[in-house]
RNA sequence: GCUCGAGUGGUGGAAUUGGUAGACACGUUGGACUUAAAAUCCAAUGGCCUUUGGGCCGUGCGGGUUCAAGUCCCGCCUCGAGUACCA
């Protein structure tokens, strides 16, 4: 009987969702275990190969550990609000809950097609309200708290007023703003209910200020500093410039210590924790302050350098530092206002693609150097970022490179403050192995020695201290989008409110349009009934607003970060309940995320701030751990193979181009003035249809002698001339069929001399696996190659090339995974896309290697069923080879999985079945643990097998077989010998004897001597078991 | 520029603590079965030489350590990822 894989994948499928087989259980006698996806978003395109990979990893590693025993949660929802379904909307007036409906069901069809072991009834969508509800909690949670820094964790806003009321602020240790300014008790009671409130948010975790934010115009939204890639927005590549607005920020940068702490507790791939602690950007200095000479201000810097203080030579700030207007002198003004107008005209991209170019200008204005009181001037250059440490920086050109060549450039004095060192090249940034000079009571000291002398001294003086500075900032969350989550915020006098928890959720509102309005308002600005009425506690209609009970609600929404930071706790409780977002006792139970799998860009993003939450709902004891995600591993990319065509284009026109006035007048003979008007637009039109079809495209083979051979030579020319030709010979017979036998020469114009060469991406469906494209198809299919010429090889095929790339719809390279569940099924596409390498490495997808896994199917498949579906099974006692096989076989299995090498099993599989195939086992002993074996792998034959085999019920909790060593035992090894070190030759030697009788047996062997040739050998290395190596 | 990772047959990739390089697949070639195709099975398959015994070369390049190096050390080259004036 044939191996029917589409009706076994349906059976079982069928089946576990009947029988909720997978669904996990929050009591049980059996040990936790814990996987997790990265849910994925739900977009219009649907899966293709590359989104399950890490779903099928995680699948293999959950279905392990259930047949080892373990409780094993493995859930999986929907990331669903976002900005693609929103920008359909746009474009389409479709409501984005809708488009994400269809999505959804759609993706959720190709899930359940590969046969994944989900529990299906945990399922998550962000964009539920009852979902977000939980999500506006946790906002008001953070918004009703601060950061305490003697205890080093987050405590209710009611402990911070309480020490108000009590001390004032002067003792209160909290991250909060840099403005605050101190108060008394006595104070703090004396002011109004909106001056307490508009304190309270500088220490609030979240809260609302007027900052400088990444603003993206074509998206119409502002962004945090982990969705801009290289200056532009990670979504569409559009700029992003600086702009001043007021916006919900999360007070992140009270856990950066915690962030960077934790990660020495977690089991996460290097290469992302560095990206993490380079993101944090820990960095250990001081804080010193400059007078400013003859006004009443004082400059902070933040420098890691303290010790090179009587270096500086000059100041710097950043064009956009406060100070700026308020001390450049008269002199400077006009230079000053131009150079800050110059930079800020500059993208960020730009600044950051020009670093080279050294720009500044003197303000007119001097600090004073704390210790030496001396006059130094203050310049501003946009070298200096506004966003890092203070916007200002003490230059120290002899030990700082950027320093040193803004010296030079504008001619700035170097001192050298370092004993022994040449610094008329360049700066010398080293901190080790030198000594400080030139510095009074520093000199003579090393770099440690000098930072901690100095911070001591400027700590006595008062004018600096020792600090620690985070390249960290806090992450705005306001998002001037539609389909994101509502704030639960209505504003009285401008004061943001919360909405008191049982009132959750506040829903997303109807608008009739998603883009922003037009005075430049959010999307919900549109929105009609978008209003609160503290008494009624609803949301009402807008025209209701009268400022005293009725109110107008916030008009962001959050980013899409907000739904992902929190959900995996969601996961743990069963269903979604109204009075908390999980159970004590559920969150206790499952603690958090054994094992991670998903991809490496959400590095600086979602896992950071999913940590942060994590550690936040900790502090405040809503959960019970401090990290969300114990283990993580990072999938690689599946690449497609994208298809090119070479296009050869040329300038076809005309001579005597009447309808562009460019007419060879000694070309025409005067043969247009007997043109009908009729024919002169039949002329127009080929003319217009030649200029639309001016391409040649060529097979990839000629393509590739032309690249090598260049178009230009003899040769190439011939091959133009021929292009040519046929594109003439096509618009001359045209031609005649209009004008008859009237003398109209074409031409082609003298600049299609040029022609120009590029790539266009066809769709993989007219490729075939040896490249050939189906031209004839093509362009009767799509209208764009219509016209088109096609230059074939001397085969009259037409062939493309190729390249690797990232999956996109844009350039056709796409595979879905429904093809192949359909051609090879589910088991097969499992087996294959771990086959294909290891997990965490990128690679492109090519389907030509599945026969191999789907072979090995139906190899596993024939070995328990015979051509009629008999079974072949027997209750033969296995062999020891049989045995052998097995033991081996689970051994590897078992290692290979828990080190998450899973393309290597495979191979296992392979050879074992292909050995006990070749023994002509038909033994249930080894037949049944093998079926376990496979079945996290190909879990549906694993099914059917388990059933042929006689057993009821699913294979899925079946007990993981136990490796036995004894069935490995060898009695002889079949010695590799060498000869300094090159293998000569083997011999089948016992175990049993000892070094010395090796040798001895060896030495005497026949191949031995040919080998040595009559000489001695020198040493006879003899490593029982391994191997023996003779040198001489 | 800096940080990290990777370079192995025609292809994807194996190789435990330094111990037989190329497992397992794909592809290719030849063969069996078949009217034919598909499917299946068998054999060969790193390169070069060969008197058919075998020999030489071979894991990006150049050195080194070692009885033995894809694996360890030093110096380069190339590719990929991340990051970008971080004071």
């Amino acid at each position: 009987m044939k191996y029917n894989f589409n009706e076994i994948e349906a059976k079982w499928q069928k089946y576990w969702a009947e029988n909720g087989t997978f669904h996990a259980d929050n009591n049980s006698d059996k040990p936790k275990y814990y996987v997790l996806d990265m849910f994925p978003y739900p977009s219009g395109a649907g899966l293709h190969v590359g989104h399950p990979l890490g779903y099928i990893a995680s699948d293999i590693y959950a279905r392990y550990k259930r047949h080892k025993g373990f409780n094993v949660l493995h859930p999986q929802g929907y990331d669903s609000f976002g900005l693609p379904a929103e920008q359909y909307a746009i474009q389409t007036g479709q409501h984005p809950a809708i488009t994400t409906k269809t999505n959804i069901k759609r993706y959720r069809e190709q899930l359940d097609k590969i046969g994944f072991s989900f529990d299906w009834s945990r399922e998550v969508r962000t964009s539920d309200p009852n979902y977000y509800k939980w999500t506006q909690w946790i906002f008001i949670e953070l918004f009703n708290s601060w950061y305490n820094v003697e205890t080093d964790q987050a405590e209710p806003i009611d402990t911070l007023i309480a020490k108000f009321e009590a001390d004032g602020n002067a003792t209160v240790k909290a991250v909060c703003d840099d403005d605050v300014t101190v108060f008394a008790a006595a104070e703090w009671k004396s002011y109004s209910p909106k001056e307490k409130q508009e304190i309270l948010l500088k220490y609030r975790l979240t809260y609302l200020a007027e900052t400088e934010v990444n603003w993206c115009p074509a998206l119409g939204t502002v962004l945090a500093n982990d969705e801009i890639v290289n200056g532009v927005s990670e979504r569409g590549g559009h700029p992003v410039i600086r702009k001043k607005m007021t916006q919900w920020s999360m007070r992140i940068t009270a856990y950066a210590q915690r962030l960077l702490d934790g990660l020495n507790s977690i089991d996460w791939p290097q290469a992302l924790m560095d990206s993490q602690t380079h993101w944090i950007g820990r960095s250990q200095g001081a804080m010193v302050t400059f007078k400013v000479n003859g006004h009443d201000a004082n400059i902070d810097v933040f420098t890691t350098r303290p010790d090179t203080i009587y270096g500086v030579s000059f100041m710097t700030l950043a064009p956009e530092h406060e100070l700026v207007a308020k001390i450049t002198t008269e002199d400077q003004k006009e230079a000053v206002q131009s150079y800050i107008e110059a930079t800020s005209k500059r993208s960020e991209r730009e600044r950051m693609a020009d670093v080279k170019t050294i720009s500044g200008v003197f303000t007119g204005a001097y600090a004073l150097h704390p210790f030496t009181g001396e006059k130094i001037q203050i310049w501003i250059g946009d070298y200096v970022l506004a966003s890092y440490g203070t916007g200002a920086v003490m230059a120290v050109p002899c030990g700082d490179q950027r320093d040193y060549d803004f010296a030079k450039h504008f001619g700035l004095e170097i001192p050298n403050i370092f004993e022994n060192v040449d610094i008329s090249e360049e700066a010398y940034a080293e901190k080790e192995g030198v000594k400080i000079a030139n510095s009074d009571f520093l000199n003579g000291l090393t770099y440690k020695k000098a930072m901690k002398t100095v911070i001591y001294e400027m700590e006595q003086r008062g004018f600096g201290k020792g600090k620690i500075n985070y390249r960290l900032r806090d992450a705005v969350f306001s998002r001037q989008r539609y389909w994101g989550e509502p704030f639960p915020v209505y504003y009285v006098n401008g004061m943001p409110q919360m909405i008191d928890i049982k009132h959750l959720p506040i829903t997303l509102p109807e608008v009739e349009k998603y883009l922003p309005t037009e005075t430049g308002e959010p999307p919900l600005g549109n929105a009609e009934v978008w209003a609160w009425n503290t008494e009624t506690n609803e949301v009402v209609s807008n025209d209701k607003i009268d400022h005293k009970t009725i109110f107008p609600l916030e008009l962001n929404t959050m980013p899409g970060w907000a739904g992902s930071s929190w959900y995996f706790f969601r996961y743990m409780e069963k269903a979604l309940r109204d009075e908390d977002f999980a159970s004590a006792e559920a969150l206790k139970y499952w603690e958090n995320v054994d094992l991670y799998i998903g991809g490496s860009e959400h590095a600086t993003g979602h896992l950071l701030y999913a940590r942060f939450w994590t550690k936040f709902l900790k502090d405040r004891g809503f959960v019970g751990v401090d990290e969300p995600f114990k283990k993580l591993i990072n999938q690689g990319m599946i690449l497609g193979t994208s298809a090119f065509v070479n296009r050869i284009g040329f300038n076809l026109v005309f001579l005597g181009d009447f309808s562009k006035g460019k007419m060879k007048m000694e070309a025409m003979h005067g043969a247009l003035d007997y043109l009908s008007d009729e024919q002169k637009k039949e002329i127009s039109k080929l003319q217009e249809k030649y200029r639309m079809c001016k391409d040649g495209f060529i097979s990839d083979d000629i393509f590739q002698y032309f690249k090598k051979e260049n178009l230009k030579n003899e040769e190439g020319e011939k091959y133009r001339n021929t292009i040519v030709d046929i594109l003439l010979k096509d618009v001359q017979k045209e031609l005649k069929d209009i004008v008859g036998d009237l003398d109209i020469k074409i031409q082609f114009h003298p600049a299609s001399r040029t022609y120009n060469l590029y790539k266009t991406h066809v769709p993989l469906e007219y490729v075939d696996f040896s490249d050939v494209l189906d031209w004839e198809k093509l362009s009767s299919n799509d209208h764009q190659y219509k016209d088109a010429i096609f230059f074939t090889n001397e085969e009259n095929k037409f062939k493309v090339s190729r390249e690797v790339e990232k999956m996109s719809k844009s350039k056709y390279n796409v595979v879905n995974p429904d093809d192949i569940c359909e051609e090879y099924g589910a088991d097969s596409l499992r087996l294959f896309e771990m086959f294909l390498g290891p997990l965490e490495q990128a690679k492109p997808w090519n389907t030509a290697g599945i026969s191999g896994v789907f072979g090995f199917l139906k190899k596993l498949w024939k070995l328990y069923v015979g051509e009629e579906g008999v079974s072949k099974v027997t209750d033969a006692t296995p062999t020891k080879d049989n045995l052998k096989t097995l033991h081996k076989t689970i051994k590897k299995v078992e290692e290979d999985i828990e080190n998450f090498s899973f393309n290597t099993s495979v191979s296992t599989f392979m050879i074992c079945v292909n050995e006990l195939t070749a023994q002509k086992c038909s033994s249930r002993d080894i037949l049944e643990p093998l079926t376990i074996l496979v079945s996290p792998y190909a879990p549906h034959i694993a099914e059917e097998l388990w059933e042929r085999l006689g057993n009821k019920g699913s294979i899925a909790t079946a007990k993981f077989p136990k490796f036995e060593e004894k069935h490995l035992v060898e009695s002889s090894k079949e010695y590799p010998v060498s000869f300094n070190g090159k293998m000569r030759f083997k011999k089948e030697l016992s175990l049993d004897l000892s070094k010395e009788d090796i040798e001895k047996i060896i030495l005497e062997d026949e191949r031995t001597q040919a080998q040595l040739n009559g000489r001695t050998p020198k040493k006879v290395i003899v490593v029982p078991g391994k191997i023996i190596n003779i040198v001489g």
